[in-house]
DNA sequence: GCTTGTTGCGGTAACGTTTGCGGTGATTGT
DNA sequence: ACAATCACCGCAAACGTTACCGCAACAAGC
């Protein structure tokens, strides 16, 4: 049984003895066709359930309804409610979706996007891998004139649409969430330093410091933003452990590794150590002492995005205004802070 | 600053003066043509950053070099790992891959598949919907000569690929474990009975009990599959909680979720009820007491089966024999079941 | 000299769809 | 009765690419 021939206009036309034209016009309910012929037409079209070739529309229209997403890690509680999101107000829309993950590299992300440009996608929804030190080929989407939304991980100097939280607002709120617990040495667990969401919750976190009076310890400050690097430098963390009463680790795995780390070593949890996260994954209310938070909308963050991005597209006005939708998180206070 | 036009064939051929003809069988190596054409037309196409037309080419050829992944929800641990797997190997294999989420709706996996059908997708990877009752959609891609590969959900009394885990055997191994475990009043937490799945771990539980001598109390069976659904039913649960020792979950987040509920009635875990759940997602070693479960290995079956899609498709022979690929689930027993 | 073969390239059609233009036959207006 | 209007439809080109066929030029073989 080999591929069965797909039903076109011409095969159509054909069968009712008129032209291919006529068909497209009375698909779509042109006014030059008869009323007979459209009936004819759209009977035989939904009886042998004719579909149109979205190839064939695609590259008579440069338009193929169809857009990228271009996302580090699909494995990541976050990153998977942000999709989810998009793909729900895409296929409300009418939209197609296609997903590439970049896997953090930056070749990879490279090659995707030109993949998607090639296939005439008509729009990106993007977030940067943690490696892309290069950006042009971002740059190039907006000469190229394709619309674009970043979301969470945005490119820093590039205009651009953007769906972001309020990184900075956020770390502050939860360091701040801290100081009133009564914590006085607050150690903080970052990311790397090219990512502008780390280095704004850092900037968040020191601001907070600063502004209660308190002093910025460089030391308490360590690179680790997952459950394999905490482990990897597990260490450092146990060094500086006996000196800090509070801990804001930029997200909720790394915080709650942190937490088993400490408890381990002999630590109470929020006694000895206060602490919080960042993200609210549906990690924090699993473990035990529940996990205090900021909580970051990502459901919501990818529906807007896809929101804007159609916006974007359909305005047909490309390259003249950007918008930028920044979400503030909101603390979600728990036991792993509760000394009061 | 309007779309700038690609540049395509026809503009190459006109500033070399020659045909399109030449440059396309210049731009493949193809021994009609002369070193010298090749190398101006390589040069020229590469200097001006050439991209083939993938819609153009699609249509021509029928062939777009993209797959289309339905799947039921993204945001679970389990199928975020899979499209990972899918998402890897259709990368380095040069496949670009269109996602749909149904959010279990029947409707929706029905229009989403006839999406990515009149896009001329080469091939599907699906998980169909809880709440799918008729399959005809499903069947049809058979028919139509499009290849399937179904994974973990399939499709039962179709003949198809498939790359499954072997639901049965990981039940009996769990049920097994408690029972080897002291435990001689098993329950069990289900699903909807209308998934394959759910079916066959309950067969695989029942199956354990009666190898066991120990008999199957329908009591001791509630369909409970979500941390929503225990949460709903948790008067049922307990109801038999004072009977019982030993609790197998249909997946993780339930079996988490029962031992909340369990220990704030007062109840021990694993001394007074063991507990084990299904899947092993992250969710195992973060919970205390940590989770014992069986081990399924998403990423690789989505990797498989992308494999398994790419053999179909390039096999070029549709619908002559169907592979079917089963992951043994391996017991990974930790805290929840330690009874001895 | 003529055939045969090779090398290198162009023309055309086709994939399925839309659209501007034009053309027919019939009806209307004067 | 003649032009103007109208309703309805077909032609052909175009989107970008490739496969098939063919053709010119030139070399080689007899």
């Amino acid at each position: 049984m080999n591929k069965p021939h797909q039903v076109t206009i011409k095969d159509i036309a054909r069968t009712l003895g008129i032209s291919a034209s006529t068909v497209s016009r009375a698909l779509k309910d042109h006014p030059d066709i008869s009323a007979e012929t459209k009936r004819q037409v759209q009977q035989l079209a939904s009886s042998v359930n004719y579909r149109p070739n979205t190839l064939a529309l695609g590259l008579r229209k440069s338009k193929t309804n169809t857009i990228g997403i271009v996302i580090p890690e699909i494995v990541h509680h976050f990153f998977s409610t942000v999709i989810s999101g998009i793909d729900d107000v895409a296929y409300n829309a009418g939209y197609n979706t296609m997903l590439c993950q970049t896997n953090e590299s930056e070749e990879r992300e490279r090659s995707s996007i030109q993949n998607m440009i090639d296939m005439r996608i008509d729009g990106f929804l993007i977030s940067v891998s943690k490696n892309t030190t290069q950006f042009d080929h971002l740059t190039n989407l907006a000469t190229d004139g394709i619309p674009v939304v970043f979301f969470d991980r945005v490119c820093e100097g590039l205009p651009s649409n953007r769906v972001i939280t309020d990184d900075f607002e956020g770390a502050r709120i939860a360091t701040r969430h801290l100081i009133s617990q009564g914590c006085k040495r607050i150690a903080h667990l970052t990311s790397a330093s090219s990512l502008i969401i780390s280095k704004q919750r850092r900037d968040g976190y020191t601001t907070a410091l600063r502004e209660a009076g308190l002093e910025v310890n460089p030391d308490y400050i360590i690179e680790a933003d997952s459950r394999e690097a905490i482990i990897a430098n597990s260490d450092k963390l146990i060094t500086i452990a006996p000196e800090i009463d509070g801990l804001f680790a930029i997200n909720d795995s790394t915080a709650i590794t942190a937490i088993q780390l400490l408890q381990r070593n002999g630590y109470n949890i929020p006694r000895d150590i206060a602490v919080i996260g960042f993200g609210d994954g549906p990690l924090t209310e699993i473990v035990s002492p529940t996990l205090s938070t900021v909580e970051q909308k990502g459901y919501e963050m990818g529906a807007e995005a896809m929101r804007m991005l159609i916006r974007q597209m359909e305005s047909g006005i490309i390259n003249t205004e950007y918008e930028t939708r920044v979400f503030t998180p909101i603390l979600q206070p728990r036991e792993s802070t509760r000394r009061l």
